[in-house]
DNA sequence: ACCTGAACACCGTTCAAGT
DNA sequence: ACCTGAACACCGTTCAAGT
């Protein structure tokens, strides 16, 4: 049964797998696809048969981390009460904790290196949009969302470089609420 | 003198040299020991004599940054009018242009692999001192500054990753004044 | 279609040795 | 003190070949 098929049934699934799994541990940069074949008991080069070449295996980890990521900030949109200022709370909270609780993925979504795919594009514009529907009208100032998603991004990769401990233990999401209210002006 | 000497006389501030150079065209993750070396016309193990490893010679860089950095900020605010207001647009002008001009180096900086020497981790506070006096009493929240921080870095790495294309075709430190608006809460 | 084996051109780093 | 040459253990990637 599709299992051991040929080597173990779905190397591109399983290289995926173990790349997302790599990045609990280690920043992508230390990512290597010879590793992730040998680990998977696989030649170095049978990647070859699924990805064209790594970067096209960390464009498909970026697409997926921007897929998660505006999954969960729907969630928390869903549960949020009602309110511009507890909305956003609720989103920027649920992005806060996505960045905290995945430096790795999250530091590689936002990569310099090599230019994102079409696909992986679209999947980062459509996390933004949610962003921006919810920052939509909330103050005079048309760039309010991009503003918004600086704040919170910045936030994440101060945290992750260590430049957020005098802030004090507590997670970075519980910012959120303080950053709602510095972007609506009600102070 | 002091000209070929041996090879060519300070090996160190040449390596160091290139290696700035080459962050004008290239992101971090592609420099190469040896290829510097080779570039100034030396084996490639030359630059151990002066560097316990590359991230050694890493950390020179970033330190250098975070130097330069805090001086373009010190210049900006010498020459700033007086005024919160305008003292907090023109640091954030200042470090918004350092951002743009020089992504490589400021993505270097930040970046997250290895822990930065003492000395670099004090330079990186130095230059964040700057910021946090101007923004003192600004606010109520004593968290104002690293807000401010967290919002330039923000807009800095968003625009190197080309998330900022929609905000138009003017430099991101023209956005300086309207951060400072956000910030102190006036609007 | 999917994978292996051998090879190429690179890396960072170490070690012995030269001046 | 500063540098070279050869070597080691890695990389990503390609190419021919196997099933």
């Amino acid at each position: 049964m599709a299992k051991d098929t040929y080597h173990h049934g779905n190397l591109r699934a399983a290289l995926l797998n173990a790349a997302l799994n790599a990045l609990k541990d280690e920043p992508p940069a230390k990512l290597s696809l010879r590793q992730l074949a040998g680990c998977l008991g696989v030649s170095a080069n049978a990647p070859y048969a699924h990805f064209a070449s790594k970067d096209d295996l960390l464009d498909a980890l970026r697409r997926e981390g921007f897929v998660e990521l505006k999954s969960e900030m729907a969630d928390a949109l869903a549960v949020a009460g009602s309110g511009r200022s507890v909305e956003l709370a609720a989103l920027g909270r649920a992005y806060l904790r996505f960045g905290r609780e995945k430096p790795h993925l999250y530091a590689l979504m936002f990569a310099e290196g090599p230019v994102p795919s079409e696909a992986t594009a679209s999947a980062a514009t459509d996390s933004f949009a949610l962003l921006r529907q919810t920052v939509e009208g909330l103050g005079t100032d048309p760039d309010l969302a991009h503003f918004a998603w600086a704040l919170v991004h910045g936030l994440v990769t101060l945290d992750a470089a260590g430049q957020l401990e005098p802030l004090g233990a507590a997670p970075i999401e519980d910012l959120a609420p303080r950053l709602a209210q510095i972007l609506i002006g009600t102070r």
